[in-house]
DNA sequence: GTGCTGACACAGG
DNA sequence: ACCTGTGCCAGCA
């Protein structure tokens, strides 16, 4: 059926929440070289909070471009730095250091959704 | 219903 | 650079 099941119901295994989805979605939609805060993701969608993004990138970021998701500080997630570093040098991603906690370069890499 | 947890943000030391 | 406390909200035992 063409018609898109509405994931808010938890009912059938496999589904969601509705905020992951929108999470999710929204993250997948972040285009390479760009990044955006878990703040910026709450506040873009509206709804939630900081750690309410974080909370749903810990349990489904693994099917998402987790890499495009930072701290306000520009600091990758703790224990994957390496690997979104990884993928930082494949997209072009402004970063401020090499050396130093690996940061972005917010200042140029934040995306706002447009 | 209560209470803890969490890939956070911000302020202070 | 680091750690701590507080506020925020959703999910789960």
């Amino acid at each position: 059926m063409p018609q898109v099941t509405d994931a808010t119901e938890d009912g059938l295994p496999g589904a969601l929440p509705a905020f992951a989805e929108l999470v999710l979605d929204l993250v997948e939609r972040i285009p390479p070289g760009r990044v955006m805060t878990y703040g910026d993701v709450a506040e873009y969608l509206d709804q939630g909070g900081p750690r309410q993004v974080g909370r749903v990138m810990a349990l489904y970021g693994g099917s998402v471009p987790w890499w495009r998701v930072v701290r306000a500080d520009g600091r990758l997630l703790p224990g994957h730095e390496q690997r979104a570093l990884a993928h930082y040098g494949e997209e072009a991603t402004p970063l401020r250091d090499l050396a130093d906690p690996i940061r972005v370069d917010l200042r140029r890499a934040r995306w706002d959704g447009r």
